[in-house]
DNA sequence: TCAAAAGTGTTACTTCTACACCCATGC
DNA sequence: GCATGGGTGTAGAAGTAACACTTTTGA
């Protein structure tokens, strides 16, 4: 093999890539959400052999006029008729026996929602589209599998460090459903105390001066997260951290 | 627009993809070296309308037959001679008009490289090849200014996280070389004794028992980083942190 | 003997961890 | 009145940050 610089910059030879040379893209996410049973994911049969016994992620291919940003956002939206909804990109992954059709290289996203917004479960066209325990999911179609572990990675990294843990609850919730949220996430258990102080240092959350209805126990505080406060935070080099 | 579920899963509706689905990938690698004048990267003149007068970071088109990681290393083991570098993803920069010739979704990667093995620079299939100053590059071809900021945020964080600051040195170097390496790329100060302190409780620099030479004060030890010790210590819980 | 970087400890302060009891509510 | 989770403070340990002088070498 020739050792240096014999073939050109890729920004000075496009010209002469022809088609063969491309390929297709396509997004894929991994698709959170949260309630007392734990860390979910939605998934959708496949029926591509050989994995037709399999789930999936969801995932498109990328449009012509669409970066994979929007993609993802249009995925999302399509199939939860949901907007504005916490979305990241995680990364490449471009195996070339990854796809049984042909080589796809595709980019993984992972986002963040309210499980109570669900109705979109019943939809017709979203058949069979379902929430699936993360602790229960052994397999998937692809290598999907690979990839939610490579984004649950990721999300319990920057559940540490930004407050992302709210975009999987209720806008409106209790310190001890949040802090469940981390400990069910993370795996590992927090003290109440320490939690407590921690995020009342950060000072983000609000009460919303209401309580829980309905338990039969003494009714927890309700709490908002203060997105306007974070950001003005923020600008003075304040950083989350929990 | 319709609201559900209309369009398919990727997986199962890839056969109805065609051709004109398909788009360029390319890897664009940010090589990253570092002297005792601070942190560089390496850039080549483009000369594609409209940046001819502009630098650009090294990459290529995307094989049929590579995948991405695979197509970044070809890049750096083509363009320097050297194999066994420290690659890291970073993320996919897909704008529609990213590269003026037509739809090239990138995938940027960056390397770091021990800036005294540059003798690739002097072949002559380099021509142009060259290392700036991190700090002196206010543009550059395509966006790829964009993709070296990015890239530089990684590394930052990188760096106080990961061991990996090693790979910029000289493979034998001095505490006092490692910290102004840390200083240069964070961009703060630190502080000699502290930052000596925590280096010698992680325990996974040895020193070699050799000295500097030449030098018109006292000589410092030398020290190289022991990549099992760490290796090691990770096994136990341990992670690394500065 | 001077210049220049090497090397080395202590103290105050901050943050983290571990831990136990009373409170408000529904049944 | 009892079961259930809600809510609160303190003390010891660990880690971080700030700070100055002596040593070794070459010129």
């Amino acid at each position: 093999m020739h050792k240096f610089g014999v073939q050109g910059n890729i920004n000075t030879w496009l010209d002469q890539i022809h088609h063969e040379y491309k390929t297709a893209v396509s997004v894929d996410c991994v698709i959170f959400g949260y309630d007392h049973s734990g860390l979910k994911i939605l998934l959708i049969p496949c029926d591509m052999p050989p994995f037709e016994n399999r789930l999936s992620l969801l995932g498109d291919i990328v449009h012509p006029d669409e970066t994979t940003d929007e993609a993802a956002h249009r995925v999302l939206s399509t199939r939860t008729g949901l907007d504005d909804i916490y979305l990241e990109q995680v990364q490449v992954f471009s195996d070339l026996k990854r796809h049984p059709l042909s080589r796809v290289i595709t980019v993984s996203y992972y986002s963040l929602i309210k499980i109570e917004n669900d109705d979109f479960l019943l939809e017709k066209d979203n058949l069979g589209l379902q929430w699936k325990n993360v602790k229960d999911i052994t397999e998937l179609a692809f290598d999907h599998k690979l990839i939610m572990d490579t984004s649950l990675d990721r999300l319990k990294r920057n559940l540490r460090e930004h407050p992302i843990g709210f975009a999987l609850l209720p806008s409106v919730f209790t310190l001890n459903q949040l802090q469940t949220l981390y400990e069910s996430v993370l795996g590992f258990e927090m003290d109440k105390r320490n939690f407590r102080r921690k995020l009342g240092n950060l000072e983000i959350l609000k009460a919303t001066g209401e309580t829980q209805k309905d338990v039969s126990h003494r009714p927890a505080k309700l709490y908002y997260f203060d997105k306007e406060a974070y950001e003005e935070k923020l600008k003075n080099g304040f950083s989350f951290g929990l």
